[in-house]
DNA sequence: CATGAATGAGAGTTCATTCAT
DNA sequence: GATGAATGAACTCTCATTCAT
C-alpha cells in the first residue's frame, strides 16, 4: 500500500468514528504511520482529503448497489435487493462507511464546489432505486405509486434505520430486518 | 429575559444552525449580547450548554408530541397525529429542532453522565409512540405487528426524513406528506 | 465565628495546601460557606488577604516562640527551646505554618508595602532568638561566637528542616530531633 | 542554539525568577525568540517543560558535587567541599539553580509520574553526600554520628541557607562562610 | 516523494474584581 | 453586612498549514 493510500484509509477510519473536527492532521498520519507533511502534499488539505475519503467510500457504494439490483427479477426483487445491500453496506467494517453518515452527506463543506461533488454523486443512489421503482410499478410487482416520491421515502427509510442503528443506543437486533419488512408492506402489490 | 436565558435561547440557534464544534463561546456570547464569561458562569462548560439546549428542546418537544396523541379517537389516529406533530415540530421555526437533529441524539458527548441524561430523556418519545401503538393493535386500527418493533421502524421513518428534509438538498417539498402516506399504508388495518 | 473569620481560616486553609495561585476566590468562599462577595469586601483584594492570613499565623507563632524562651534557666536552654518551639508549632495542625512556608516569605508578593510590613514582622523572629544567643554567649553556656552570623544561621537550619519535612518526601521521622542534636552540638559550650 | 534548547533556557530563566505561575508560555516564547506553539510542539505542556527545565539544572547540579568530593583526601574534606560546591552552585548565574529552588523540589507537580521523576533524581544528592559522611566515620575525619541522618541534617542546613539567601532580604553577605563553619564545628572530629 | 520543525490565530476555560440588589 | 451575577483580560493548549531540508 503507498502512503497516499495509508492516509486515506486512516482517514476513512477517524473521519468515521471520530467525524470531522475531531480527527486531526497529526492523529491521521500517525494512524497512517507517515509523516505530518505528506498530508497536505498528497491532499492539499483538510476538507479535500475528507473530500476523497467521503468519494471513496461512496464510489464503492454505488456500485455494490447496481451489483445488488442486477440481480431481481423484476422491480419488487432489485428494490428489496437494493434496500438490504444498502443496509449490509452500512454495517461492513471495511466499507467505512461511518465517514458518510456522520455528515449528512457533507453538508457542512465549505467549499460550495466540493459539496456540489458530492451532492450530485450521492444523488446516483436515489437514481438508481428510482429506475427500479419505476420497473416494479410497470411490471407490477409494486403497487402504484407515484415513483419518485416513493424512491425518496424509500431513502429516507434506510437513512433514518442507519442512523439508528450506527448512532444511538436504541437499535433492536432485528432493526434492519423489521424495516425491509416495513417497506415490503408499503409497497408490494 | 435574563441573560442566562438569552444565552440558551443564542446556544439553541447556534448549535443548530452551525453543529457543535463550528459554535463558539465567541460567536454565542456576541449573539446573546453577554460578556463570555457568562457563559461558564451558567453553565459550566461548552458540553453541559449543549446539553441544556438539547434538554430545553426535548422537553417542549415531548409535551408537544404528547398534546398531539391525546386528540387522536383511536390508536391509528394517535399514531398518525404523533407523526405528523413530530415532523411539524422539526420545522417550527421557534423550536430549533436542528439542536436535535445535528447531533444523532448527542452520540458524540464526551461525559458519559451526560450522555446518558440525554438517552433517556430522548428514548420517552418511541415510547409515548409505542403506547398508542399497542392501544392500535388492540382496537383493530392497526394491522397485527409487533408493537416494539414497529415503534422502533417507525421512528427511524421519522427521523430519515427529518435528516433529509433539514439536512440535503433531494426533499420534494411533499416530503412529509409523502412520508405520513408511506407510513399509512404500512400499518393501517 | 463570624463570616469574616471563617474566610481567614479558609484562606489560612486553603493558601497552606494549595499555595497562592491555586487558591480562588471561589475555593475560599466556598469552603467558608460564605459568599463570594464578601471576601473583597472584608479584605479589598487576593493579596490583602494573603497578607492577612500570613500576620494572623505569624502573630501566633511569635507569642508562641516568647512563652518557650521564657522557660530558659540559661541562654543555651532558652536558644534550644526557642528552636524546639519553631519546630513543634511548624507541624501543628491548628496553627497553619503552612502558609509561610509556602512563601519564603512572601517574597512574590507585587505590593512592595504588603512586603514589607511582612518581612519586618518576620524580621521579630530572628531578633527574639538574636537575644537569648547573646544571653548565651555571656552567661557562658554557649561558645563564644558572633551572635548575630549564629543566630542567622540557626534560622537557616529551621527554616531548611520545616522545608523538608512540609514539602519533600526525604525527612525521616526523626529529623526534628536530629536537627535539635546538631544544633546542640555546633553552639554548646 | 536549536529553538528547542532556546525554550528551554528561557524556561530556566523565567521560572527561576517568577515561579512556575507567573510563568506564561507567551514570556517563555517571547524571551526564547520562537513561535508560542513550539513550546506545546517540543515538550508537551507547561508541566513537561518544568521538568526538563529541573532536570537540566539538576543534571549539571549532581555532576558539579561528584567532581568537588572527589577532591577531598578524606571523608571531613570531601563533605565540607559538597557543602561548598553545593552553595557556590545556588548563586552561579549560568546555572539556574532557582529554577529548583522555588519548587521544593517540584511538590506541587500535577502528574504523579513526573513528581516522582523529579524525586527519584533529587534523592541522588544526599546520597552522595552520604557517601562521603561515611567515609569520613571511617577514616575518623567526622565525630561518631548515625550517617544517614546526619546527611539529612546536613542537606536540611544547605537548603535553609540558600532559601534565606536568594529569597529573603534577611542573608547577611557572611552567610555561606558562616554556615560552613557551623556545619563544621558540628561534624568534625 | 518524504519529513517534522515551525507558525500564530483562535479555541475553551479561569478568575480577580465590580456592582446592583 | 451579604449575595452572586456579570465582566473581559489572560491563560494553556490545539491545530491546519507552510516550508526548509
Amino acid at each position: 500500500m503507498t502512503k497516499k493510500d495509508a492516509l486515506l484509509l486512516a482517514a476513512k477510519e477517524l473521519f468515521g468514528e471520530y467525524g470531522y473536527s475531531e480527527t486531526t492532521f497529526k492523529k491521521i498520519s500517525e494512524r497512517a504511520g507517515v509523516a505530518l507533511g505528506l498530508l497536505t502534499h498528497h491532499y492539499g488539505n483538510k476538507e479535500k482529503l475528507f473530500l476523497a475519503a467521503g468519494l471513496d467510500v461512496l464510489d464503492r457504494f454505488i456500485v455494490y448497489l447496481q451489483d445488488a439490483c442486477a440481480k431481481g427479477n423484476n422491480g419488487y426483487e432489485s428494490v428489496m435487493n437494493f434496500c438490504r445491500a444498502y443496509l449490509d453496506f452500512s454495517i461492513d467494517k471495511n466499507e467505512h462507511f461511518m465517514v458518510l453518515v456522520r455528515c449528512s452527506p457533507y453538508s457542512d463543506m465549505k467549499t460550495k464546489t466540493d459539496r456540489d461533488i458530492m451532492y450530485e454523486k450521492f444523488n446516483q443512489v436515489p437514481r438508481e432505486l428510482e429506475y427500479h421503482v419505476r420497473r416494479g410499478i410497470e411490471d407490477g410487482s409494486l403497487k402504484s405509486l407515484p415513483a419518485y416520491e416513493t424512491t425518496t421515502v424509500l431513502t429516507c427509510n434506510l437513512v433514518g434505520s442507519i442512523h439508528t442503528k450506527l448512532l444511538t443506543p436504541y437499535a433492536p437486533p432485528s432493526l434492519y430486518d423489521d424495516v425491509l419488512e416495513f417497506i415490503s408492506r408499503s409497497i408490494k402489490a
